[in-house]
DNA sequence: GACTTTAGTTCGAGTGTCGTACTAAATAGG
DNA sequence: CCTATTTAGTACGACACTCGAACTAAAGTC
């Protein structure tokens, strides 16, 4: 198959087709199966139009129409769905202690995924090997997006900062390129994948502007807005667990005091309810939730974990005012055991008395979150307009 | 004249035309005057279209043909200009203790001005009347932006809720439709436009992802990624007066300790250097600048509160990355009396060894950027191809 | 004064969207 | 069972826009 190529140009009629044919690729992901009169009244297109889009789609084999249905007065609309049968992202992550790999459709459905322990990237090869080869038969990789707990450069393809991970300076979407069909590959930032994966499919969805905070030894955020991530001026926005609102006593692995990690991440967890770590974050924080069934001496830990998560939870929304605020990483295990007490302590410290309370939620995805918001990035040119689907043969 | 009114449609060619037109408008600011030629090789058009567009804009009046500039080989270009002698964006400051008043044409050039003491709403009509009354003539006020010390809602015309001025809960914006000549008119945040002051005019100019603090007796903020304020979901983000890293011990008047603002705000500042407090927050700092530069002891408090200064800075920093930290209000008139100590605080406690350091810089604008902001603000869709000023007819 | 170089316009081809008129396919009601 | 009604989708012509090529315009160069 010819590569995908994103096309730059918006300045011409081609350029307008492609933001219209993106338009009703994102109603149908949004609103699910649709005729093409409903697709016109979605996006505000005539049906015309719309007539002329779904036909390129079809030849594209972007949508397919499904069953007709009936019931209702007039004739019945023909639905059309997303259900690519050619058309994937693929989201890979590597971390410190597994890989993972999913293959999503174009309709949100996923193909295949895979989690697996492992250390470094040589497993990853393997992984994509398993997972990507026996789905691929007919289908084409729109794009790759590895996630990695590092600092991403904004060049989307090297890492300039991994404290747990050798990959610091090396251009993982070269090493990546070479492991995967096609498409074009990036590297992005394990949390700012996963809050995309929750605004898509998980527990902030529908919500434009969200916040997402992985619990494991360190504390990593996410940031949208508008839907969209904050990268910051280099890529490294979201960098949250020295911010200094823990217990001021407390000793941080960087050396200094009080940092939020230091209060609120796995190990200080683990020494507040005096329990040892098991071999992964999730399984020590599912060990504690277990034990703080019927140990009210846990429950009080949890209690003061809960409430340092809080104090930085005012403090972000304070400052990027999200409409929700999901959990990830240990935090999802606990639940309302560290979230209930997160929630009072929010509730008393907001800063002014017009601002809005944030939803704290629990995050519904796990730990697939991050490969899962990677493929869910894969897929992002598509509806934005940049990668033109249409342009390919039929298969 | 007939109202302009903003254009929604972006499907069909006139949107085309409309985005188009944008960039050729974009260009002439960015770049200054340029000829046909020059545009559409900024803009990536082609000659032709360029040709037609200018002829469109020239008709509106937006854009004016200057004298030919020769000297090079060939023919040589005819520049085109954006000083626009028929559009102008209005910025409106409504403060504790003044007013301020900004008419800003496309090009970039403040045509008027004016600050004055004023305690309430009730002194902008006659502001605006002086200040635009006089400029008016010919020109047609594309739309106004009236800043407040408040937190707007995400609706841009609404207060919900300021803490030193008695508009909370009011529909400031139909309030300011009264005054104004014509246009669209909105409210917004004074430390957002601020930012976006800075950013198109001030210290921020030509960073994409920029902070902006302003220091009077509370400390707000007004945050940029991609050019863009970041409101959050409800309109609110920026609101870091109360977030925990100041002088545990220090009280704030909100009650609780620690805030930042209790730490940095002009009355601790005051505190520290044991100097009192003068009738505005710029007399105040000017004061003390004054004396610094022979009282030790006052430089001693001033490197005290530009330590927190930076500590909340680096926090700031690390979670939104910007490549510019812009100091405003009080701390502009201070200078490096607390930007060095803010700067030396910042190189230390940067959460990871790879982080940026962002360039801390003190306002070039003064006092009046929250209206320049404004103003500039109110121009924006213009810029953004979301208001067709080709469709008036020539004055 | 012919040549070269660059600027800007004219013109026709190509692409895209839109509204209207038309055909298609179902239900509702006698 | 047949007709009227209602809604879906298509065909077609009008219109808007961009683009490249050819052309004209206006300077400097040799």
């Amino acid at each position: 198959m010819p590569p995908l190529t994103v096309q730059p140009r918006n300045a011409g009629t081609e350029g307008l087709r492609r933001q219209n044919t993106a338009a009703v690729l994102r109603s149908l992901r949004e609103h699910g199966a649709s005729s093409r009169a409903e697709l016109a009244q979605h996006t505000g297109l005539a049906k015309a139009t719309v007539g002329v889009i779904v036909a390129g789609l079809e030849a594209a084999g972007v949508v397919v129409e499904e069953d007709v249905r009936s019931g209702t007065r007039g004739r019945p609309g023909r639905p059309l769905t997303l259900r690519g049968e050619r058309h994937v992202g693929l989201g890979l992550e590597l971390n410190v202690d597994y890989v993972s790999a999913v293959v999503l459709d174009l309709g949100g459905t996923v193909l295949a995924g895979d989690t697996r322990p492992a250390t470094g990237p040589d497993a990853l090869g393997g992984l994509v090997r398993d997972v990507v080869g026996e789905h691929l038969p007919g289908r084409e990789v729109v794009g790759t997006t590895l996630a990695v707990p590092a600092l991403v450069r904004g060049d989307d393809r090297t890492v300039a900062w991994a404290p747990n991970l050798d990959v610091a300076g090396r251009d993982l979407a070269a090493t990546v390129s070479g492991l995967v069909p096609g498409g074009a590959v990036q590297v992005s930032n394990d949390a700012n994948c996963a809050a995309y994966a929750e605004a898509h499919h998980g527990a902030a969805r529908g919500a434009r502007h969200a916040l997402y905070l992985t619990g494991t030894v360190g504390i990593g955020a996410g940031i949208l807005q508008h839907g969209e991530l904050v990268r910051g001026g280099a890529g490294f926005a979201g960098e949250v667990g020295h911010v200094p609102v823990g217990d001021p006593a407390a000793a941080c692995g960087c050396g200094r005091r009080g940092c939020w990690e230091a209060s609120v991440g796995l190990h200080a967890m683990l020494a507040a309810v005096g329990m040892p770590e098991l071999d992964t974050p999730l399984r020590s924080a599912e060990a504690v939730a277990a034990r703080a069934l019927d140990d009210a001496g846990v429950r009080a830990g949890l209690e003061r974990v809960g409430h340092d998560l809080g104090l930085g939870i005012a403090m972000l929304s304070s400052i990027l005012d999200p409409e929700v605020v999901v959990l990830g990483g240990y935090f999802a295990a606990l639940g309302d055991l560290v979230l209930a007490p997160a929630r009072r302590t929010l509730d008393e410290r907001l800063a002014s008395p017009a601002q809005v309370r944030p939803d704290l939620r629990a995050s519904t995805l796990g730990i697939g979150a991050a490969a899962l918001g990677a493929a869910e990035q894969s897929l992002g040119p598509v509806f934005a307009g940049e990668l033109d689907l249409t342009g390919q043969l039929p298969g």
